[in-house]
RNA sequence: GCCGAUAUAGCUCAGUUGGCCAGAGCACGUGAUUUGUAAUCUCGGGGUCGUGGGUUCGAAUCCCUCUAUCGGCUCCA
């Protein structure tokens, strides 16, 4: 007999070797149908790790902790999704024979295989036969079996199959650890795990097309790759669709070009955004608003160059990182003399330590700069505000004592929260990033830094109550740093604000400060930055708002509407007592019907709509529309105090 | 950077197998109208069809170069 703990704490014992289908069979037939897969955890395992999903016809043979996953959980979803990717796999043997596979797994909203079609070529119309494919196999509930192979066996079978990706998939592989799993006719080189059956795959969409270099090496062989998605409902898909469409009508790239916030040119370049009238209002307001919450967080604004000399960057290391694949250094009519565009601050930031003689009662110093930055992103890797060649961060370094660490870093943990929580960004998650122990050359600085660093984020993203996960390997070669991921209203996930910790540059810059003891001691070093940058900032605000900024932010506040020509002295006066009281209102005095003027104010996503006629111009009140909902008539001033009301609760958080 | 696709007026798009001065809606200008909560009517201006080259009697249309954009891949100090 065993031991399975369950998630709620309870412990049950069942017969070694029993499954996780008949588990969940044991509790409620109901259940099992539900359940997709399995996660256990045996005792040994690290408190931070999160057991190992198997399949649900795997037998349990010892003491553990079981999870029933349920679609509802991300570890499921990708059982089923790579379960299906096996699916779309049997479906297209089927319909193409001679077709050969790469691989295909599961990402994060559905799946794709990576296929040698043979020189034929796939294209959209093929789509629907595929699908019919995959449903028909699903529907006669095919249960995938797994099967231990030797590795002499495995590849003899994918020899005579003469499929030679998985040859050499296989010939990576040490002997005794190589699994199969087949489904229906189709049987597949695949460490699992996967669905019981087929059955629960209810719908089916293939997705796209592209190209995809074997083992995402260029000069190797083409696939093509297959996207698709699968759900364990019909209602499921077509929400999935419907979410797609959604996201096209937010793509930020369209909202901006309809609220006129940002533009690009052939001529300036690839990659570096224009920001017209209002977008540099909407970048204004962003930065003041961080600004002064900075302000009471005890932050210096700095401001530094663009450019900066060849030497710098040789000090920084990042020349010799990043030189040849950045902007090329300018020359200037003296000989031999070389400056670069600024790809970051830091090394500028460091400059201005440098500056003067510090004392630890000086530290911590925290610099702040809204700093334009240039890099040569691939060409490819263009897209919109999101990654462009030209940024402002809203940058900041902090120089402490190593001491000072961790209550400097939960300090930005609080200023990223409250960035957050303004801007309605509810759900997020944070990602500790720290060192790869297997490959510790990777990294500089001393075991002893590294281990409080690392131990330092942790226990602050802990004491913030932050939902974290950890990845290993993931952390920046001068320290570790913890990312944060927010999700947008539609449920895209976004990486946005970042907390890095340096041990780096403080020693390349050889920054120092003098300690109470008299001797010489190197200060630790944070990179921080809520927003990340503001161009990205402003893209997933608009993607997430669908260009429904709130009225505190947007560029436009307040339209006034003169019901006709006779009125437009009135709507004037109105105009600049509102500009006076620091509202942004404009007016629109065109000589168009009223209905049309609403239309477009309300078609630019203009929070609130002032109209005045004969009554306002006569009782000097003004007639407020908020969105679609009439606010009734009020006088200037009262309307001034609703404003001011209105940014208030938004920005009292 | 790599693979594939696209590029026509400020915007969104039509332009048949190469063939009369290249079109529409919106936007812009003009005139009429003076409007009370999501599209008033009239007339008009505006494009060397992304760039450079080629094929052809003739190119927006076919071919090549470059640039930009889109979808992926790779990358992201």
């Amino acid at each position: 007999m065993i031991n399975i703990t369950f998630p709620d704490g309870s412990v049950r014992q069942y017969e070694a070797g029993v499954t996780g289908y008949e588990i969940a069979m044991g509790i409620s037939p109901r259940l099992a149908e539900q359940v997709l897969a399995v996660q256990v955890k045996y005792p040994a395992e690290p408190e931070t790790s999160r057991g190992t999903t198997i399949d649900l016809t795997r037998p349990i043979t010892e003491d553990c902790a079981v999870r029933l996953l349920k679609w509802e959980d991300d570890e499921a979803k990708k059982v089923f999704w790579h379960s299906s990717s096996h699916l779309m796999a049997e479906a297209l043997e089927a319909l193409f024979p001679g077709v050969k596979f790469g691989i295909g797994p599961a990402i994060e909203n559905g799946f794709y295989y990576d296929v040698d079609m043979n020189g034929r070529t796939l294209t959209d119309a093929d789509f629907k036969a595929i699908e019919n494919k995959m449903l028909e196999f699903a529907r006669q509930k095919q249960d995938f079996q797994r099967i231990e192979v030797s590795k002499a066996e495995a590849l003899k079978y994918f020899t005579e199959k003469g499929d030679q990706y998985k040859q050499e998939l296989i010939s990576e592989l040490e002997d005794g650890t190589i699994t199969y799993y087949t489904n229906g006719q189709f049987t597949d080189l695949c460490r699992g795990p996967h669905l019981k059956n087929t059955d629960v795959i209810k719908a089916v969409k293939v997705l796209s097309l592209a190209g995809a270099y074997w083992r995402g090496d260029e000069k190797r062989q083409q696939l093509t790759r297959i996207y698709g998605i699968t759900f364990p409902k019909a209602s499921l898909l077509t929400e999935y669709l419907q979410m797609l469409e959604e996201a096209k009508k937010r793509d930020h790239r369209k909202i901006g070009k309809d609220m006129e916030l940002f533009t690009f040119s052939q001529r300036v370049g690839a990659g570096l955004p224009l920001w017209l009238p209002r977008g540099a209002a909407l970048r204004n307001t962003l930065q003041a608003f961080l600004a002064k919450k900075q302000a009471e967080y005890g932050y210096l604004p700095v401001v530094t160059p663009h450019i900066g000399g060849k030497e710098l960057y040789v000090t920084s290391g990042h020349y010799a990182k990043y030189g040849k694949d950045s902007f090329q250094p300018i020359h200037t009519p003296q000989e031999g003399e070389e400056y670069l565009l600024k790809p970051m601050n830091c090394p500028h930031h460091c400059e201005i330590y440098r500056s003067a003689p510090r004392s630890y009662r000086d530290l911590p110093l925290r610099f702040a700069e809204f700093g334009t930055v240039y890099r040569y992103e691939q060409s490819g890797e263009l897209h919109g505000l999101t990654r462009v060649r030209s940024f402002t961060q809203d940058d900041a370094h902090l120089f402490c004592r190593q001491d000072q660490l961790q209550e400097e870093f939960e300090k930005v943990i609080d200023l990223i929260l409250y960035v957050f929580k303004t801007l309605k960004f509810d759900k997020f998650t944070a990602q500790v990033s720290l060192r790869d122990p297997k490959n510790p050359s990777k990294y500089i600085g001393s075991d002893e830094n590294w281990n409080k660093a690392e131990q330092g984020i942790i226990d602050a993203a802990k004491k913030k109550g932050l939902p974290y996960v950890i990845e290993t390997g993931e952390a920046a070669f001068y320290g570790p740093k913890l990312d944060f991921m927010v999700k947008d209203a539609i449920g895209r996930s976004w990486q946005l604000g970042t907390i890095q910790v340096d041990y780096n540059l403080p020693e390349r810059f050889e920054l120092e400060y003098v300690d109470s003891d008299g001797s010489r001691k190197r200060p630790v070093m944070i990179h921080r930055a809520p927003f990340g940058s503001l161009e990205r900032f402003v893209a997933v605000l608009l993607e997430h708002t669908a260009g429904h900024l709130p009225l505190w932010l947007h560029p436009d506040q307040v339209k006034v509407l003169p019901v006709s020509e006779k009125y437009a002295d009135y709507a004037k006066k109105v105009v600049n007592l509102l500009n006076n009281s620091e509202i942004r209102a404009s007016i629109d005095d065109r000589n168009e019907t009223l209905g049309k003027r609403i239309r477009e104010t309300s078609l630019k996503r203009v929070p609130l709509l002032v109209i005045v006629g004969e009554k306002e111009t006569a009782d000097e009140t003004v007639s407020v529309r908020r969105g679609t909902e009439d606010q009734g008539s009020m006088s200037v001033p009262a309307f001034v105090e609703y404003v001011r009301n209105a940014v208030a609760e938004e920005l009292a958080q």
